[in-house]
DNA sequence: CGAGCGTTTGAACAGCGTCAAAACAAGTGG
DNA sequence: CCACTTGTTTTGACGCTGTTCAAACGCTCG
C-alpha cells in the first residue's frame, strides 16, 4: 500500500536503540495502510493523525485490535504476515522503517533486540488491557473501561475522540447505537460532558464508580 | 508463592537460545503459583498439568487471559510485576528459572534477546486470538472460538479440557449456564459429541458453520 | 441553503444473565 | 457394596440488557 503519497525522508528513529525511519507516509482519511494478511514488509509510527487496526470475520462484522495516537508504534509483527489491516482514522502522517532493518538490527545489536522484546511487551500489554475491557458484562462498563483507556493517553480530563461510534462499537464488541446511548447514560449521570460527538470531559471520580 | 513444594532441579531449557531452567515445582489443583501484581520473579513453563493466569476487576469479577498446557511458557512479563495471577488447574509440575537470567542472557547474548522478542510476539498472537473471540456477540461463536483454539493446540479432534465450566467462561466473558447450554446445543446440532463433561469430539466441519 | 453522513433516540424483540432445582460424578465411611 | 456427602454440570423459568429495525436530528461540506 505504498502508492500515492509522496514518500518524505523522517529521520526520527521509530524507538530509542532502533535505527531511524527511513521514510514518513501521508494518508486520507480511512485509506489502508496495510491490508489483513499483508506480508509484514514495514514497521510504522504515527507522527500525526490516528489509525485503527482491524480484522474481519466470516460474517464480516469487523473487531477492531486497536488505536494508534501519535508517538505510538503499530504494524511491528514477528511472523511474516500482519494479522490485522491498519487504516488511517482521519489524515495521518507515518514513519516507516523496513522490517528488514530491524531483522539485522536485532542480529548484530543486543539493544536493538532488546528494544524490540520492550516493544512488544508493551504492545501485549495494551492488547491484554484491551482484554480486560472486553471481558466485561455491561455495555458501561466497557464504555467507561474505553473512556479511561483514551484518558490515560492523552493525559487529560478532556478526550478527543479521532475515531467515530463505529470503530467505537467494533472496539468494545457493541452496537453504535448501544454506544451511543451509553454515552448518553453517563452524560446524564454527570459522569462525562460531551463537547459535541468528538469531545469529552471525563468526571474521573463518577467515572470510576461505573467501571465495574 | 515458593512455598510447600520441594524444588528439583530442571535441566532442560524454556526455549531455545535461552539458558536453561534451574529448578522444577508441583503445584496442586487451584494452588496459586503467583499472585496478581507480585514481583515477576520468575519465568514458568508447564510440564504437566495445567495452569490458567487471571485477573479480578472492581466487582470481583474475573477474567481468564490464557490457559497454558504442557510446553506452554507463561510468566514473562516486561515489566516489574505480574499483571495476571497465574494457578494450578489441576496436579502440575512447572520448570522455573530466574528473571534476572534471562535479563543477563539478553544483556550479552544477540540470540537470548531475539528469542525473548519471538516469545512475546508469540504471546501476542495469542491474546489476539482470544481478543478476536471476546469481540463475538454470540455464545455460540465463543465457544467454537474457544474449542477450536483447544483443538488446534492439542492437535486431535478430541479434546480433553482440563478445566472447569467456570474457568471456560471466565475465559469468554458468558457464565457457566450459558456455556453449559451452548454446549448441550452444539451437541444437539451434531457440532461436538461430549465424551463426559471434561472430554470432546470435534466435528471440525459443521463446527465451523457456527463459528461465525 | 441543501445534501449526505454520522449520531441520537424510540419501540419491539431476542438472547444472555439470574435464580433455583435437579442430575451427575467422585470420594468417604459404614 | 451401598449410603451419604460434596462439588460440578445440566436444565428450567423468568427478567433485564443489548440488538434490531426505524425514524428524527445535527454536523460538515459542497
Amino acid at each position: 500500500m505504498l502508492s500515492q503519497t509522496a514518500a518524505r525522508p523522517a529521520p526520527a528513529p521509530l524507538a530509542p536503540d532502533l535505527p531511524a525511519a527511513v521514510f514518513s507516509m501521508r494518508f486520507a482519511r480511512d485509506e489502508e495502510i496495510y491490508g489483513e494478511g499483508e506480508e509484514a514488509e514495514y514497521v510504522y509510527k504515527v507522527i500525526s493523525g490516528a489509525v485503527r487496526t482491524c480484522a474481519f470475520d466470516a460474517e464480516g462484522r469487523r473487531q477492531i485490535e486497536g488505536f494508534y495516537l501519535p508517538g505510538d508504534l503499530f504494524g511491528l509483527e514477528c511472523g511474516a504476515a500482519h494479522r490485522f489491516a491498519a487504516e488511517a482514522l482521519c489524515d495521518t502522517e507515518v514513519a516507516i522503517m523496513p522490517r528488514a532493518a530491524l531483522d539485522r538490527a536485532a542480529l548484530d545489536d543486543g539493544a536493538a533486540a532488546r528494544a524490540l522484546w520492550s516493544l512488544a511487551s508493551e504492545a501485549l500489554r495494551q492488547t491484554r488491557e484491551h482484554l480486560l475491557v472486553l471481558g466485561k458484562k455491561g455495555a458501561a462498563e466497557r464504555v467507561v473501561g474505553f473512556l479511561l483507556q483514551m484518558a490515560q493517553r492523552c493525559r487529560g480530563g478532556v478526550v478527543r475522540l479521532p475515531m467515530s461510534r463505529t470503530d467505537i462499537a467494533d472496539y468494545l464488541g457493541l452496537t453504535i447505537e448501544t454506544v451511543s446511548r451509553t454515552f448518553s447514560k453517563l452524560e446524564r449521570d454527570g459522569a462525562i460532558a460531551l463537547e459535541g460527538a468528538r469531545q469529552v470531559a471525563l468526571n474521573l471520580g463518577r467515572l470510576n464508580a461505573f467501571a465495574a
